[in-house]
RNA sequence: GGGGCAUUAGCUCAGUUGGCUAGAGCGCUACACUGGCAGUGUAGAGGUCAACGGUUCGAAUCCGUUAUGCUCCA
């Protein structure tokens, strides 16, 4: 058998199918409905409500290959990836999950027989760890599983692990239990024969590693931290396809695989380094970006672009981190990663064909982020040898922080480049600035999320709103959640007509109300599936009673508008523009839409015209929704409806039909376009390369909005005293404008000659030098504009001028020709002068200003001026 | 969400402790040279120094608020 990595997922999912699991699709890489999760980074977390009892499972085994990215955790820091062969930011993830079906012994007998039988891994090769048991948690043992492996491994191959290795914990509290993992040892055979590998399990060596993990979920953790048995048990396992693939193709480094062996070709062709040669750097480099440029194309083939926030910070600082190798060792100072997109495609999008489909976006976004990333490494590097040029041998860590948190520039490459000029980096003073950043940000976000109280043991309820917009709810549960801005409280309700946020349409707001008790709802949010109501308080009284649950129809109406309007302006793009628009990010609020799409250039005004009549074509043909909730997904698009890429789609889909426009949609909308109103785009701009923005407004929006602008243009049309054509009105101002600038202009140079022609005329003269003083009702702006134009006129003049007004003034003008012969400065003159009226000033050598408000004191200025010229 | 930095001509950026009534390169326009193109030369247009408020005799420069972007931390 030629065990491809294809093949091996493959023969994975066969036999898990054979085993009566159900196959489920792998969900996309990046999440949007996790409050505690940017990635998916298990196998298990698109069946985490399961585990939380949020939801019953369809199957009750299932088996999947998950695509995954870790880029933080405690066997996972971005920083390490590459560094070693078997680190990885995106891999795949083959699991088999039992949802209160089989446990241990099933669990453990399936995994031995895939991996000895079906993939043929030599069982002496095989170790296996147990969990080991823990005293503050009060556990034992895990004998259970420790004695079913007994029948398949020597006992001595079977070791215990603390809770550190072999206990799994979905996060701080919820679902736990002990873990089991399996070991091989792929060293070579001579090695092996010195020693059994039972000393190198879990010690980081590179050729003895964990394969498999299996989870035995018995637990629940509370937020206080006690550990309660579960009524079902589940298991829940993960085995990394690319560490797999090492194993059976023999290879010793996960970068060897087929997989990835075309990728480091490209890369050495691109660069002109070597994999596998003498530099190690090198071969570090190669690596990270093989790996990186994978993980981004994944994300950014799910729709998340690199961003300076969240989950799309997160890719660009993978990205970012592939750019800095390439440029630190392989001598890439030009954009280069894009250039491998073709070599991914070609390799991957057999398994991953939304490579395929967003290639070119793909590439565009890349070669986007590596041309503005090297220029910010250029920047860094500018700042650096200024800064070398005045601090020869250390960097201090002030500076180096300022590099890395302004400037983006990586604390390494600093410390590489310094070494390169014999200069050292103060890392300690570094790392307090970067402890105390994290300090700060941990203090500004510190959370307490407490407990769920439950009221009723009751399945929680769905989503109601589509038929009503008020109902009777009851309360299941709630819990406190205390923030740095304040307390509030989460209720799951047993039906609801509020709308969660989701599917870019914001939630609803509204009240419960029982008798003279009313409750304000602030926002409606999902957790997974979960509905849950934002509160500002809780309920005094019976928490059992039934609520009046009611929305606020305004708000949902208008947000109702525009989600219907987004619908129908993404049909009018595809129709105007093209087909290559795709959906690429929205959001409805009551007050308007915004809608991102892929399209490579800016749209014309002539296409948003064009846009903008189409919509409002569909909206005054006052289509009715058609709505199916329970469509079948494959069929529904195969019928023409839209799906965004990347989108988890369950069993069954709701969808929206419009007119021609269809799409598969979970918001709320009108029940016929017509109640829209009316349509208006507001702006058109762009947010990434290869993607644009339009933003729109809809209904009273629309019509206050026209509204304004009718009364701007009618309050226009009187001031202009043209009802009829107030375009021509305001031409002819325009037209009288220019002429009276014009006329004033020279006016205003005639006043000035007359002005300057007064100053010049009766010059008194001291000491060979032509000098006036005279006090002025002129602004000092003008007398600054004079003397600026006297200054090209005028040699051996000195000038002063005071004035009187709100504040004295002083102006002071020496022609240059003086400055230079007697080396003479008016700044530091005025500074003097100013406070004979009690004030300050300054300015240049031949011409300064000061401000005082003694206006007693300018004759004496004069005066000093004069005997400061007799002194010459 | 919290901190830092930035925003100057169509683009990329200069602009010293506040005082060139804001500059460069590229691009653009016109003209000239060349048989044409590439190119070269000359001249020119183009700025609310992100917006608003404040300090000051004087603000692109200092302070505050807002917007946008970058960056780090969560």
């Amino acid at each position: 058998m030629n065990w491809t990595t294809n093949n091996i997922r493959k023969t994975f999912i066969d036999f898990f199918n054979s085993k009566q699991h159900h196959t489920v699709h792998s969900a996309p890489i990046v999440l949007k409905q996790d409050p505690t999760l940017m990635f998916t980074n298990a196998g298990m977390n698109q069946f985490k409500d399961y585990f939380l009892g949020n939801e019953e499972p369809k199957f009750n085994r299932v088996c999947n290959a998950q695509k995954c990215l870790r880029v933080s955790g405690k066997h996972n820091d971005l920083e390490e990836v590459g560094v070693d062969t078997y680190h990885h930011t995106m891999f795949e993830m083959l699991g088999n999950w039992s949802f209160g079906d089989y446990f241990k012994t099933e669990a453990i007998d399936m995994a031995w027989e895939l991996l000895t039988e079906v993939y043929k891994i030599p069982a002496d090769r095989l170790y296996i760890t147990v969990f080991g048991g823990d005293e503050e948690d009060r556990l034992q043992a895990d004998t259970e599983a420790e004695e079913h492996w007994k029948k398949h491994v020597p006992k001595n191959r079977i070791m215990r692990f603390d809770k550190k290795d072999n206990f799994w914990e979905m996060g701080a509290s919820g679902p736990c239990g002990p873990a089991s993992e399996i070991h091989v040892d792929i060293r070579p055979e001579a090695e092996r024969k010195k020693a059994d590998a039972n000393a190198l399990v879990n010690q980081d060596h590179p050729q003895v590693i964990e394969i498999w993990n299996l989870v035995f979920i018995q637990f629940n953790r509370a937020a206080n931290g006690k550990l309660s048995a579960l009524p079902k048990t589940h298991v829940d396992t993960g085995m990394g396809i690319e560490r797999l693939a090492m194993v059976l193709q023999g290879k010793t480094s996960n970068y060897d695989i087929d997989l990835f062996q075309t990728l480091t070709g490209a890369i050495e062709e691109k660069t002109g380094a070597k994999y596998g040669g003498s530099d190690q750097k090198e071969d570090v480099a190669i690596r990270v970006i093989a790996d990186h440029l994978r993980a981004v194309a994944f994300c950014i083939a799910d729709g998340q672009l690199p961003s300076n926030t969240g989950a799309g910070y997160v890719v660009r600082r993978v990205l970012r981190r592939a750019v800095r190798y390439g440029f630190s060792f392989l001598g890439a100072d030009k954009p280069v990663l894009f250039e491998l997109v073709e070599t991914l495609r070609n390799e991957m999008a057999e398994a991953y064909p939304e490579l395929k489909k967003q290639a070119e976006l793909i590439t565009n976004v890349i070669k986007e982020e590596e041309v503005s990333f090297l220029r910010t490494l250029e920047k860094g590097i500018e700042r650096l040898s200024e800064y070398r040029a005045k601090n020869k041998n250390e960097i201090d860590g002030a500076f180096a922080f300022e590099l890395y948190d302004t400037y983006g520039f990586p604390i390494d490459l600093t410390t590489l480049m310094a070494s390169e000029n014999r200069m050292k980096v103060d890392q300690a003073g570094f790392e307090k600035a970067l402890q105390s950043q994290k300090k700060r940000s941990k203090e500004a976000t510190q959370k307490d999320t407490g407990d769920w109280v439950i009221i009723t043991n009751e399945q929680a309820g769905s989503f109601t709103g589509y038929d009503e917009q008020e109902t009777d709810v009851k309360i299941l549960r709630y819990r406190r959640v205390a923030t740095q801005k304040g307390t509030f409280f989460q209720l799951v309700l047993n039906r609801t007509p509020f709308y969660p946020e989701g599917g870019g349409q914001v939630g609803d707001t509204g009240v419960l109300t029982q008798g003279k008790t009313e409750i304000k709802i602030t926002n409606t949010l999902k957790e997974n599936n979960l509905i849950i109501h934002i509160a500002p308080e809780l309920p005094d009284g019976d928490p059992d009673a039934v609520f009046r649950a009611k929305i606020n129809e305004a708000r949902r109406n208008a947000a109702s508008a525009n989600h219907t309007a987004t619908h129908l302006v993404h049909f009018a793009l595809r129709k105007t523009l093209g087909k290559h628009v795709e959906q690429k990010g929205s959001l409805v609020t009551p007050e308007y839409l915004r809608f991102d799409f892929s399209h490579f250039k800016k749209v014309e005004q002539v296409d948003l015209n064009a846009i903008e009549r189409e919509v409002n074509k569909m909206i005054w043909a006052n289509y009715p929704l058609i709505e199916n909730r329970n469509a079948n997904p494959e069929e529904a698009i195969q019928q023409g409806a839209l799906a965004l890429f990347g989108e988890k789609y369950g069993d069954k889909v709701r969808t929206i039909k419009f007119g021609n426009s269809m799409e598969l949609c979970g918001g709320t909308h009108l029940k016929s376009t017509g109640a829209a109103g009316l349509f208006k785009i507001t702006t058109e701009t762009s947010v990434a390369s290869g993607v644009r923005r339009i933003e729109a407004i809809t209904g009273v929006e629309a019509y206050e909005r026209a509204v304004k602008n009718e009364d701007m243009l009618a309050s226009i049309s009187s001031k202009v005293k043209s009802t009829k054509n107030p375009e021509e009105g305001v031409d002819k101002l325009l037209e009288e404008k220019g002429k009276l600038e014009s006329i004033i202009e020279s006016y205003e140079a005639k006043e000035k000659d007359v002005a300057k022609a007064e100053f010049t005329k009766n010059l008194g003269e001291v000491n060979g030098i032509r000098f006036s003083a005279q006090n002025t009702h002129l602004d000092p702006g003008s007398i600054k504009d004079i003397c600026f134009s006297l200054k090209k006129e005028l040699t051996n003049t000195v000038l002063v001028f005071g004035s009187e007004g709100k504040k004295v003034t002083l102006s002071l003008f020496i022609t240059p020709d003086l400055v230079e012969k007697h080396n003479l400065n008016a700044g530091k003159w005025i500074r003097d002068l100013a406070q004979k009226i009690n004030g300050g000033g300054g300015g240049q050598p031949f011409f300064a200003t000061a401000g005082g408000s003694k206006a007693s004191g300018l004759p004496e200025v004069y005066e000093v001026v004069k005997t400061k010229l007799e002194s010459l």
